[in-house]
DNA sequence: TAAGATTGTGGTGAATTGTGGGTAATTATC
DNA sequence: GATAATTACCCACAATTCACCACAATCTTA
């Protein structure tokens, strides 16, 4: 059975190795649609953690982006936020992309890299930051999660 | 992988040379359309920076400020700041503009030039300078920021 | 269970890119 | 109008990046 495409789920545990590339786990590959031409963008996740996009969805985000005047000082550092640090990489034939120094230095990764599919885009996370942050979120959240409640049916 | 025309991303330190060249990005001088003719217009950014716009961009804006009215002295100000100080250049052959010595001045620029890919324009920075203001901003802005990326982070 | 196909990882060579300097053309000055 | 200064253009080298190849481990299928 197909799913839907361009969307991604499961956990996958890969090496970042010495030139900054990491795997795009197969699944995620055959689930991405022909458009993207095996392209994504990286750029900072909201938690210390590489977000990854296919780059049809990113252009979206870039379109929004146009639309802020640069005469707002929140609009101009928003921008630079999120524009600086993304950077486009298409797949190599063995299904990797390359990460740049700055963002692997952000999400501190070393040797091992978590890949987690989060439906419409791909985090990358070193394992023990995400354990402490998973561990931090636990004791936090219920409110809010029973806020989610009223938005969402599972 | 063909992205966005004249859309810019991405981080690059690179070097002011004796002669106050800088390289633009190999990246942004793919994304750059033709009809540029390989062309930018550098000015004074509201941060201490320099903005480096496509000339066609740079036209776009010409019309809107065209269109502000002069009776207002808040108006004649932001017209001045950005007219009186934009310079055209074009690539040389190995990719590099060259600066003026008073944006160098107004950018507080030295050996190093950080240079920012903003979507729709290009921002020189000196590194030292940025890393003030990003400090700066964080403690500032974090609500508004957070609203924007409800709006638009996806 | 065995054979085939697929997937993840490391390394190598070729092409591209960034940087410095030198020469010709243009502009400004006296 | 001649000279000096500045600007623009071009060449060459070094470093980096990118695309490809090969192997080993894993999963699939008959």
């Amino acid at each position: 059975m197909t799913l839907n495409q361009d969307t991604f789920t499961g956990e996958y545990q890969y090496s970042l190795d010495s030139k900054g590339r990491v795997n795009i786990p197969a699944k995620f590959r055959q689930s991405l649609s022909k458009k993207n031409q095996n392209t994504f963008v990286a750029t900072r996740g909201q938690d210390p953690c590489i977000w990854v996009y296919p780059i049809i969805e990113w252009k979206k985000i870039e379109d929004e982006l146009r639309n802020l005047s640069s005469v707002s000082g929140v609009h101009r550092t928003f921008i630079r936020q999120i524009a600086r640090s993304a950077t486009p990489s298409t797949c190599d034939k063995q299904g990797r992309i390359t990460i740049s120094p700055s963002l692997i230095s952000y999400a501190q990764l070393d040797k091992d890299a978590l890949i987690l599919g989060m439906i419409n885009k791909i985090e990358i996370w070193n394992p023990i930051t995400l354990d402490k942050v998973d561990k931090k979120n636990i004791n936090n959240d219920i409110n809010e999660l029973n806020a989610l409640a009223d938005k969402i049916v599972i």
